[in-house]
DNA sequence: CTGAAAGCGCTTACAG
DNA sequence: CTGAAAGCGCTTACAG
């Protein structure tokens, strides 16, 4: 007769599973080898230093014990991370995502992983003990000054759209000038001499320029004239703000305004007192943010590449982690001619 | 005669200052005391343990090295990071961008840090040692089927705006059938009955709850009529399913659009037709993002929290990493009534 | 009240 | 080709 198999009283399991999270050790266990040629061989370095058979047996083991090594141990030993922080102003806006993408894609393919600092507000307590501050090998800081990064202690750090001469780290800006300059430039060959800018009561670098670039194109223009009003990056405020500048008595023909929801403010004023967009009044954006096709009409605006500042930054810290000096640089925006500008009415 | 001062030669500095970063027993060293009295007194747990007057010593001497603890070491020996991944769709929407606020906020008051994982496309490579996988003590997916987490591992997992039946993991949604119903309400109390669906085509719960709860009320409602249109996410899209909705011979007189986007495409539609909106044609968004307060005339939307649920779903996760079984819930949206709904016109 | 020591799980010389 | 050992910087019993 042979042995009842079914009635075999429930043994202990041979060898009791570890309990947690398989370990490096637990792997060689399961292999029959040591710790240290897991190690190896899971970490890509056993050519010529481990036989391909035991490479294998190895790798298999770890597979089927579902073996992740353990990043804090590995950071420890290795005093890195591969991880970089974003710093952002806001994640309210699909600008940083964007920048984000690019940044994150490029870590990926060099086996860094990239983790968004949140706006403070919302940022871990003072704690010395704060996540993940410590944690990281670099700092990409966007929109924001030096001052606003210093806390975050002697990491690499590039700057983003924060000007070209934010202190003494590498920057990554938007050629926000030249844009300017071509906006102004298609509003002067549609005619347009008398200009309004809605321009955004933000201190930062980038609306600075822009206003600069604005102010000097009008006034190298033969005959040409501005008016300035600042709001908030918000429709109602920007609606305000249009409307003043709509009301002087010498109404601008055209609005240029710092950025694309201002743009929609504008459209508001601009309705509000009858006046249609093109035919009566011109208006343009800037950033190029989803918006500018949801409006009606269409807005003409400048493209800001979000996506690639992220990927040269990205870049850009890579180099300066290796200890490079990569060079600042800036990436040229593209007026997007649509149907929100036009040549200006004749005097009624 | 004293000893010259001025003419010392440079003599090697006493005891050589830590060539990187300062360690607890680089301030041991400097308070005089052992190291393990520096971790004591720095992770607050020295009452009754430490006089007083050594923890500050301890404290003045951490300070003024700019000690910050190692928080590979400490993730190591603690077992735990005192982070959770954030896993959201797509970052290039401010709707993720308010959850994460929402959950950060959360978090720090507890002492967790949050990190947001990227789309798929940017991700880390599968590579086993793709930061931050292993380093995350628990899981807040959006708007994700439960399959597409499953690769994260045993870690905690609540599942956000993905429907109350996301697999074993508790759930925190939107109560978005609610919400249609309250627009469908409205725009019947109005005196529509003709209504034209602008359906997002996502295959994702909330929008097959939307649709369900849409047809269910225009169904319950004697004389209602229904008709439907699907597009991507994207306005011009949008355009052109609502134009087939405009376009058919018993034309609706209310368009009842899945989100915000969708109607603004919806408001193209009308106005290539030169139909009026509210007077010859209601729209409805939901969600209410920026963009319905940037159209013009204002979308009548339905307003989600998302905040909120980013706050929720950080509470429900920090129950269920305490052992407990958090109840699953449903935050409910509030209908906003702008301008873009009015009583139909009469029969031409 | 304070210190010496173990150990978290890795990586990497080093010895065989 | 393979293994034993050191050590990354912490936290926490444990002993005094």
């Amino acid at each position: 007769m042979s042995e009842p198999r079914e009635a075999a009283p429930p043994a202990a399991p041979p060898a009791a599973r570890p309990a947690g999270r398989p370990t490096s050790r637990d792997v060689a266990q399961a292999a029959g080898v040591s710790q240290s040629t897991v190690s190896l061989v899971l970490g890509g370095k056993w050519a010529g230093r481990v036989s391909p058979a035991t490479a294998r047996t190895v790798r298999e083991a770890a597979e089927s014990l579902g073996y992740r090594p353990n990043s804090a141990a590995r950071n420890l030993r290795l005093g890195t991370t591969r991880t970089v922080l974003l710093v952002v102003p806001t994640l309210t806006s699909s600008f940083f995502g964007a920048v984000y993408i690019g940044a994150a894609r490029v870590a990926a393919r060099h086996g860094f992983g990239v983790v968004v600092y949140p706006p403070d507000d919302a940022g871990p307590a003072g704690s010395p003990f704060a996540a993940p501050r410590e944690a990281i090998d670099g700092i990409i800081a966007s929109s924001m000054t030096k001052e606003a990064v210093s806390g975050f202690g002697p990491a690499p750090v590039v700057m983003l759209d924060s000007g070209p001469a934010a202190g003494t780290a590498p920057t990554v800006d938007f050629a926000v000038e030249d844009g300017m300059r071509a906006v102004a430039a298609h509003l002067a060959g549609l005619g347009h001499r008398r200009f309004g800018h809605v321009a955004a009561a933000v201190d930062e670098w980038t609306f600075r320029a822009r206003g600069a670039a604005l102010a000097a194109a009008v006034a190298a223009l033969p005959g040409g004239g501005l008016v300035r009003a600042a709001a908030a990056i918000d429709v109602h405020a920007a609606k305000e703000a249009a409307g003043e500048l709509l009301d002087l008595p010498a109404r601008p023909t055209a609005l240029v305004c710092d950025d694309d929801t201002l743009a929609a403010g504008a459209y508001k004023a601009a309705r509000a007192r009858g006046l249609e967009v093109p035919g009566d009044l011109s208006v343009t954006g800037f950033d190029d943010m989803p918006l500018a096709m949801a409006l009606e009409p269409e807005l003409t605006t400048v493209r800001l590449p979000a996506q690639e500042l992220g990927v040269q930054g990205m870049s850009a810290l890579l180099e300066l982690m290796e200890g490079g000096r990569p060079a600042s640089r800036a990436l040229p925006g593209e007026l997007v001619v649509r149907a929100s500008t036009a040549p200006p009415a004749g005097p009624p």
